[in-house]
DNA sequence: GGCCCGCGTTGACGCAAATCAACGCTCGGC
DNA sequence: GCCGAGCGTTGATTTGCGTCAACGCGGGCC
C-alpha cells in the first residue's frame, strides 16, 4: 500500500488492530476477523486543548471513541451556568443519543484524538455484529450507574466529601482494581472544570484542596498533580465525615 | 384453561397482549406473535405503599417492569442521607445492571404491581429477539439523558428552579407532548421524597411551594395536588430566574 | 366521635458555601 | 528578560438553604 492510498482512505493500515485502547472501547466486541470491516468505517480527528467537539442540541451525525486525551461533557443553562456531566478518557465513548441531536456538549481538555464513525455506519455494524450491541448496552449501563453515583454526590455530599470522592474516583480509575496504598494523580482539567463537575465554585474547590493538604490527606506538588499518600485514610474521610 | 392451571403458571391468559403499558415498556419490541413466549417467562408481584422492592447491593436475579403504581429509586450514604435518583411509573423498567448486584434500591411509593422476569430468562429472550435489545439500548440512552439533566439540576439550579423544573417534568410526562396551557398534577410521593430527589430539605420544598403559590404560579388544592394554571409562565420562571 | 400520629407548614436562627475582591505565580509572546 | 494574561489561591463578607423548633391538620383506628 502506498502513502497516497493511506491518505485517501483516511486510515492507517491495521490501525484498529494496533489500537491501544481497543480492549477498553466499544470495539472490544469486534472479533479479530472483522477488524477490517471496522477500519472501513472509522476516521480520525484531532482536537486542540479547549476546542469544541460538538455542541448540545447540534444534529448528531457521528459517534466517537476517545483514542487519546481527555474530554469533558457538559450541559449549560441559559445564563451560562455549566454542569460537567463527565470526564472521558481513552477508550470512552461519546455521542450516542436516541434522538437526532446530542444531549450534551463535548470539548477537548488537552490534545485529543478521536476515532469517528457515522451513526448510520454504526447502525449497520450493529446489525452485522450483535455482540457490539451488547457491548454498547453494557457500557450504557455502566455510564448510568456512574451518573446515579454522581447524583448522590451532587445532591447529598458536602464540598469536602465531593472533592474526596472525586479524587478517589480518579485514583480507582488509574489503579484499575489495584490495591495500591498510595496514588499519584494527574488532573488535566482546570479548577473551573472540577468545580463545574462537583457543583461547587472554583474558590471552594481551591480552599478544600488547601485544607486537605494541611490535614496531610493529600499532597499538591503542583495544581494539576495530587498525591494520595494513604488511600485508605482518604476513603475513610470520604465516607465518614 | 382451569383456575388451577392459571394459578400454577402464575400468569393470566393473554396478560401481555392485554397489558395496558406494553407499548410504553420494553415489551413494545416484542412482536405480536411472540407475546406467548414473553408470557412464559414473566410473573407478577404486588407491593404495598412503602414496601421495599430490592435494596442496593442486593444480588440481582430479576428485572422488573412497572405495570401499576409509582416507584422510587434511591441511593444512600452510610449516615442515612438519601438521594432519590428517579421516580418510575407504569411502563418503566428497573433492575438491569451489568454486575450481579443492583446499583440502587427501589421502593413502592403507592400500591405497585410489577411484571418480573429472571435475568437469565431475559438474556435468552434478548438472544432470540434482537429488537428487544435495541429497545433496551434506547431506553437506557433515554435514562442516561434524564440522569444528565438531573445532574444539571442538582449541581447548578437554585431551590426555586429545582422545584419548577420538577413540576414541569411531571407536567410534560402527563401531557405527553401535548401543548396544553395548564396542567393538574398528582404527586403520589411525599415532600421528603421530593426533597431527596431535588437535593433539598423538606422545609425548603414546602417553603418553595408556598411562595410559588403566593406568586400565583401554582395552585395547591391539597399537598399532593398541584395545578399549573399557566405552563408557559412556569417555563419562563424555571429557565429565566 | 375523639384521639393520636405522621406529614406538611411556618418561624427563628445558624452555617456552609457563594460572592466579591485582591494578589501571586506561571507561562507564553515579543 | 520583561511584560501581560490567565489561572489558582487567599481573605472578607453575604446569603440561600439547612437546622432546630413549634404547631396545624387530616386520616386511620379504637
Amino acid at each position: 500500500m502506498t502513502d497516497a492510498q493511506d491518505r485517501s482512505s483516511n486510515t492507517v493500515a491495521n490501525a484498529c488492530e494496533r489500537c491501544s485502547v481497543r480492549h477498553r472501547a466499544m470495539c472490544a466486541a469486534v472479533d479479530f476477523d472483522h477488524l477490517g470491516a471496522l477500519e472501513q468505517i472509522v476516521s480520525h480527528r484531532q482536537f486542540a486543548p479547549g476546542q469544541s467537539i460538538f455542541d448540545e442540541s447540534e444534529p448528531a451525525d457521528y459517534v466517537y471513541n476517545v483514542s487519546n486525551g481527555d474530554v469533558r461533557l457538559y450541559k449549560l443553562l441559559a445564563d451560562g451556568r455549566r454542569q460537567i456531566t463527565g470526564f472521558l478518557r481513552p477508550g470512552d465513548f461519546l455521542g450516542l443519543v436516541k434522538q437526532d441531536t446530542y444531549a450534551y456538549g463535548a470539548e477537548a481538555i488537552d490534545a485529543v484524538e478521536l476515532c469517528c464513525m457515522r451513526i448510520v455506519d454504526l447502525e449497520r455494524l450493529l446489525r452485522e455484529m450483535p455482540a457490539v450491541r451488547d457491548r454498547l448496552l453494557d457500557m450504557s449501563r455502566d455510564e448510568l450507574a456512574a451518573a446515579q453515583e454522581q447524583m448522590l454526590l451532587l445532591g447529598r455530599k458536602s464540598a469536602r466529601e465531593k472533592v474526596l470522592s472525586f479524587l478517589l474516583l480518579r485514583a480507582r480509575h488509574d489503579l484499575d482494581l489495584d490495591e495500591a496504598e498510595s496514588a499519584a494523580l494527574d488532573l488535566p482539567m482546570s479548577r473551573s472544570d472540577i468545580a463545574d463537575y462537583l457543583g461547587l465554585t472554583i474558590e471552594t474547590v481551591s480552599r478544600t484542596f488547601t485544607s486537605l493538604k494541611e490535614e496531610g490527606l493529600i499532597d499538591l506538588p503542583s495544581a494539576q498533580h495530587v498525591v494520595l499518600p494513604n488511600i485508605e485514610a482518604v476513603e475513610a474521610a470520604a465516607s465518614a465525615d
